[in-house]
DNA sequence: TATGAATGAGCCTTCATTCAT
DNA sequence: AATGAATGAAGGCTCATTCAT
């Protein structure tokens, strides 16, 4: 009584590792329900068994990619640490773990990163996920007393620009790990809360556009 | 009659282009021959006058992509600097020509990387024919005097993971072109030349572990 | 181990039942194994324990709605009526079932004469039967002396046309019930009896062309 | 020059005449690609080159079987009748047509509709055009002086619904031949020219509804 | 007895490839 | 030399059917 429906939940993951084998042999380009199948050693109807549809099955794979941060934004949202602290364990916790991934096997990481372009959908779903948990951080910290003359939304967008480059993978790709560093990242949240603490609106905007580009 | 070859050739440079104009148009995934031939202005099948498959029409894109280079490896195999000299040569100029086709365009950089990734063979056949090359240069500087107590094949392997960064594409992707420094790679290479020399086999092979992680 | 066969009987029945549900509810069209199997209350495989393959679950489905009409054949040929009689029964209640059934439902009505149509075999079947029983009365009948001139195989073809009205069940859908009255085809078959008893066979096809078209 | 494409439109007409081979042989539930191709003696593939879809074969299935009453409606819309000749015509020879349609092989007629009924849209295509036509014929009876009182669009739908019966196929199949009569449906017109050229928008409904019911 | 697991054939469709002209 | 006609293999997906339990 206790597992969930026989062991849908076995096939799935079964299924997902075999996606990881197809992509580590191959890369993600075109990756066929046939070749899955072949991986996990089953017919490609039986695919269908666990998934859907190929869609929910790639979008299986980009969820099990964002798992991680997922948990470690869920974590940093219970805890109680101090505004500022929560946000930087909100953005630094992530981007180790990003950074892990990609060191570990960067063409993975690649790879991992074209099926989430293709899967749109999967990382959408992060994203407006992520922006929600920031939505509540900054709400507590607002109630604690910053970001005043601020609306949340104003608060959550311009945060998410000025850590960009922490935020998105391409940007590891693009910039490497060794320019990007998690002190930087502190400094640019000790910005954000000391900066906009006290500023009015049309100011601050001035300042993230120069922070920007 | 007077020079079929020459049509031949005409043909698939125009294709070569169609190709080209295709990726810049939209990208490099799921390119059809019917779109090449139509970038080309003529009939799918005719392609195949060119080229025998649609294989060979990719690895001829990918060869032209790596024409350069070879040449580069050719030439300075050929030429008659200090084996130091020639390597630098060996690895440098094929960076600097990297760089230069990265900076013009980075998106039609990445393409092209993943028509390669999508053509394996075309592309393993460009790293063989650097192994052989720097076989070449590594066998003149073992007669020279150098690189005592290595195999050749252990020199090629060691100095091909050295200057891991230098070769792979996707490192300038990773990495940027800011970080990646020619007098970087050139110091790396007198370190190869003055740490290796008389070394044994046991303590390189920590050498290496602690350069490459 | 008492009496299986009953069971596998109870089983056959629940299934028709099934199929008559799922008919009922969307129509008869593209009406899959898991669909009956649901209705039924039962796993698709099980299905398999009542009836060998899908076709063999359908010709039951089309036996069922004949069954009435083979008991009503047998019946009319085992009884000792007139061959006058006889042939007006054989016919008439027959059709009289048919307009009851399609009167309930026509809808309904319509949607079993599809599943016949896409299991032809059943219906061939049950075609063949009729023409069996009706050489058996027209059999009677000329051993009583009707149908001088003619050959069985004639008679029963013509028969057959003449009342093709009142057999066909698309001619209750296309004709409607209005017009097709059970005194109408008692006078085909007087006329029959009292037409073609002496006739030769050439002015009797003539006859029957005009009554056809 | 004069040709269109190639073969392309005598590929189409082979094609229309394989899916009526494929009905006459085997009714016209589940007609797959395949099937058809095989009956015009073509790969499945090469359908394509025809036809873009499945749903666009069967559009232009659908699209045949309304061909010629079609061109009845140009015919009629452009002849100088009177406007009572007019929509007598408009209506009766379309209906001649499908009885003869019906009367020729009424299992046929039976599985075009069905087809109809699988590509609604081809169908509802029709009905507009039917539509359009007859808002021409009634405009110009209102210029006549017919139909005071009434709106184009009231006068569209009041015809379509009093004329229902000679309109739709499945009143071919439901009522027979035998009750609808070109006479009757000349009646109709008539009542509709007579009756509601001077009645008032109210009375004129409830008239309506009693003919219909 | 009855189920869930698993398969293979078939569906519509695309596309590289061949071939007659 | 170059084209349009045509095919076959493959792709995602569904479903009747089999089989071990």
């Amino acid at each position: 009584m206790a597992r969930p429906q026989t062991d849908i939940d076995a096939g799935r993951l079964q299924l997902l590792e075999a996606v990881d084998i197809v992509v580590r042999a191959r890369g993600s380009a075109d990756i066929s329900m046939s070749e899955v199948a072949a991986a996990a050693g089953m017919s490609p109807s039986n695919i269908y068994r666990f998934f859907e549809t190929k869609e929910a099955l790639f979008d299986a794979v980009a969820e099990k990619w964002f798992a991680a941060k997922i948990a470690i934004m869920e974590e940093v949202c219970a805890s109680d640490m101090s505004p500022r602290d929560k946000m930087v364990a909100f953005f630094a916790r992530r981007f180790e773990v990003m950074v892990q991934q990609y060191d570990a096997d960067p063409a993975l990481f690649r790879s991992y990163m074209e099926i989430g372009a293709q899967n749109y959908e999967a990382i959408a779903g992060y994203v407006d996920l992520g922006d929600h948990y920031l939505s509540v951080l900054v709400a507590d910290a607002m109630e604690a007393g910053y970001f005043k003359g601020f609306t949340l939304d104003e608060m959550v967008s311009l945060i998410n620009q000025m850590l960009f480059v922490y935020i998105n993978p391409d940007m590891l790709t693009m910039i490497g790990t060794a320019k990007l560093k998690v002190e930087k990242l502190e400094r640019i949240v000790d910005t954000i809360f000391a900066g906009l603490t006290k500023a009015a609106a049309e100011p601050a905007r001035e300042a993230q556009m120069k922070i920007v580009s």
